[in-house]
DNA sequence: TTTCTACTTGCGAATATTTCGCAAGTACTA
DNA sequence: TAGTACTTGCGAAATATTCGCAAGTAGAAA
């Protein structure tokens, strides 16, 4: 019975064909750069970091069809462009304001908190997830004399 | 003892001058438009509803300016663009998926939830700052009958 | 009040980010 | 193995933001 393996397999092909995507090179070289990096990645790194060369507008395109059929997810944080990654679990960011540095965080809001939000505004028919952001300095540039 | 008055100046001349900056009849134009609107503003839509015709280059500037001495605080929800608020009081967003409405929230995470983050994070000197947006659907649209 | 100077503004152009249209290529189906 | 619909790369467009510079102005100093 061990033999039929649910192995995750790390490169995505299962993860892109199960949501009804084609496998293409391509989309396997997006979903590897992703699942190889911790912190949310901006369509430029994407690229750069993809082992073949890949076209800004495919990377783009790739990317809204990960976040449509729920392989990723779209990330806004401080910076100009929007950054993608996993949608592996839920969890947060912590970023560092001076140098950038993205930490996941997996604390996360109390039911109860929620819940209680829910109730304040009736405006609102449902609330179905959330986005965390905490801002903060990394012990590097904390260290650092040059910050003000 | 009350003839010199405490009044809020809704213009926003005494935070401006306050801070340092000059006051302008630009900057004195964007503070009016944020003071008078509840949610976050893209530079364009601040730039459109100023009284004076505005340059977007001054209004991205003065925005700036504004960010850095705590007037303005800056704040990037699903949109494309970087929108902005007064930074009056610590609040957080509750923004519909589908019609982008936006609204003000005051719930927040719990001085205990912000301590087991901190304690989680030994890379980080400090945590100063956060920003939580919640997403759900607003009633309004939760009775449309076109969104899928 | 006038002058001086540094800070601001508007303008135009540059840069950055994201999207689009189309022709050529390719994954999957039968 | 061929057919069809989906993908890709390319170039150009659209959108968002920043920059350089000359002219204007707020606020300090005289």
């Amino acid at each position: 019975m061990h033999s039929h393996s649910h192995e995750p397999h790390p490169s995505g092909e299962v993860q892109i064909r199960e949501k009804g995507l084609r496998v293409t090179a391509q989309r396997l070289s997006i979903y590897t750069v992703l699942a190889q990096t911790s912190g949310p990645l901006s369509a430029e790194e994407i690229g750069e970091n993809a082992h073949d060369a890949l076209d800004l507008a495919t990377v783009y395109r790739t990317l809204e069809s990960f976040v449509e059929v729920g392989i990723a997810r779209s990330v806004r944080l401080g910076s100009r462009s929007e950054k993608f990654e996993l949608a592996d679990c839920h969890h947060h960011h912590l970023i560092c304001r001076s140098c950038d540095r993205t930490e996941t965080v997996h604390a996360c809001l109390t039911p109860a908190t929620l819940k209680a939000v829910a109730a304040e505004q009736p405006d609102f028919a449902s609330i179905d997830d959330h986005a965390l952001e905490l801002y903060g300095t990394c012990r590097t540039c904390a260290t650092k004399p040059s910050c003000a």
